[in-house]
DNA sequence: CTAGGGTTAG
């Protein structure tokens, strides 16, 4: 099979017309194969057979399909070429659906900017937006910040009579709750005819994340129904607040009601275990997760799970899952040598987090949090500047506070006499440290650490 | 003819 396609610039081929075979017939042909795609060298590879074969007046839905497969690709530059190319410039309403599959797609491959300008340049063109069109600008205005912007949307909408649309009340709400103005996504809730459950868990949430859990609980009390995600979110918002067992109330008063928890619900509760320190009920939730099917390799499954393990004083069941799970995200990674660094076992953390170099897993600043505390419980200085600096010069991460907690607290350890190093690392600091937070970064429980110290033996 | 929303790790 050839893989090369010539040349890399998209369009939707000759306007002449192939004579060999009818072109509803090899339209079809294409339509067959866009549907078996499963990868960008396949797409360009159908692009380039359609472009031969040539392409009818109907070429719209071809050229929508190859959009939304190069969007699912992450291919955007492509796509926008395609789509400049094929796209007729005169424009008709029959065409809005196309513009809004590239609104979307830009939006969902974190271009949103992009998107917000392809929308400017619709209405300027003339294209008239419809329904579709302005939940997914809203979606762009969030996404890269454009609360203006977003303001004049919604007035344009509501110019409209797209501005009844449910979709675009509840994206609204949540635009409004998620850029601050909490009051504005108030108002529209409270002027909103027609609520879905959606609208009432957009309101839950967007309370939630202002930090009022009080009226939150109101408004869940006040549901008409609830599902999966609104149970979740008052729990999960429960957790949040620090309040574990209400949430555990919670969620037996959710499976009194019939709702069975998703992944989201076991991710909040085992958060609760950790807050417990309850290695016993988060043992049972790991039972139940493996009983009902869920998948380690749900990577937030598991990795909530490493963090329980951690938390509630069982590092070999954090590593028993750790090993388990055949992927493994960036957070997971982290939790693990996170783990490692705090239960005292430093020279083993640093040895993950080389084989997670290893592995070609791009770390973060979380990450040598995890590494310098490893580096602070084995109180070996000359580690802790070395990887201090191979975090900064060889991945270009800024450092962040609990980084320089750490530093300053192994300079007075072990660099007794280098009260110069200290006052020299201090003066870089963008801000100047918490003397009450140099030693918060560890938040486990460490009173049960003491209490399973067997485990630790089996290491 | 075909589309869209709300809860996730450290």
């Amino acid at each position: 099979m050839s893989a090369c396609v010539s040349g890399t610039t998209p369009h939707l081929g000759p306007k002449t017309k192939t004579k060999t075979k009818s072109l509803s017939e090899s339209q079809s042909q294409s339509r067959q194969l866009l549907q078996n795609c499963t990868n960008f060298r396949q797409l360009r590879q159908i692009h380039a057979k359609i472009i031969r074969a040539g392409l009818s007046d109907d070429h719209q839905l071809l050229l929508r399909k190859l959009l939304s497969l190069c969007s699912s690709y992450g291919e955007m530059d492509y796509a926008t070429r395609l789509f400049h190319h094929g796209i007729p410039v005169a424009g008709g309403p029959h065409h809005t659906f196309t513009w809004n599959l590239m609104i979307r797609a830009y939006t969902s491959n974190a271009r949103s900017h992009q998107a917000l300008l392809l929308f400017k340049l619709m209405i300027s063109r003339g294209i008239p937006p419809d329904k579709f069109t302005f939940p997914f600008v809203i979606k762009a205005c969030l996404t890269s910040s454009a609360f203006r912007l977003g303001e004049v949307v919604h007035g344009l909408a509501f110019r409209t009579s797209f501005s009844a649309d449910i979709f675009l009340q509840n994206n609204l709400m949540d635009f409004y709750f998620e850029s601050g103005h909490a009051s504005s996504g108030l108002r529209l809730f409270d002027k909103m005819r027609v609520r879905t459950v959606v609208s009432w868990t957009t309101m839950l949430t967007g309370l939630l994340n202002c930090g009022d859990l009080h009226a939150a609980r109101s408004i869940f009390d006040q549901m008409p129904t609830k599902n999966v995600v609104s149970w979740t979110a008052m729990i999960d918002g429960y957790v949040r607040n620090q309040q574990p067992d209400e949430a555990f109330q919670l969620f037996r008063r959710m499976q009194l009601d019939n709702v069975w928890p998703n992944e989201f619900t076991l991710v909040s509760l085992l958060k609760a275990c950790a807050q417990l320190g309850s290695l016993k009920l988060g043992r049972r939730i790991h039972d139940f997760a493996l009983k009902n099917g869920f998948k380690l390799d749900a990577v937030f499954v598991g990795t909530a799970l490493i963090d329980m393990y951690s938390k509630c004083g069982s590092l070999v069941d954090a590593r028993r899952v750790f090993d388990q799970m055949e992927i493994k995200s960036l957070a997971t990674w982290n939790a693990m040598i996170t783990a490692l660094g705090v239960y005292g076992f430093g020279e083993e953390a640093l040895a993950l987090f080389r084989e997670m170099e290893k592995m070609n897993v791009q770390p973060d600043e979380i990450t040598f949090v995890g590494v310098l505390c490893a580096c602070l419980q084995t109180n070996n200085l000359s580690d802790g500047c070395k990887y201090f600096e191979h975090m900064t010069k060889r991945y270009g991460i800024a450092p962040i506070p609990q980084h320089y907690s750490c530093m300053i607290e192994l300079y007075d350890r072990v660099g007794l006499g280098m009260l110069d190093e200290v006052g020299r690392l201090v003066n870089t600091m963008p801000t100047k440290p918490n003397p009450n937070k140099v030693r918060g970064t560890n938040t486990h429980a460490t009173a049960n650490i003491g209490k399973h110290a067997e485990d630790l033996n089996c290491l």
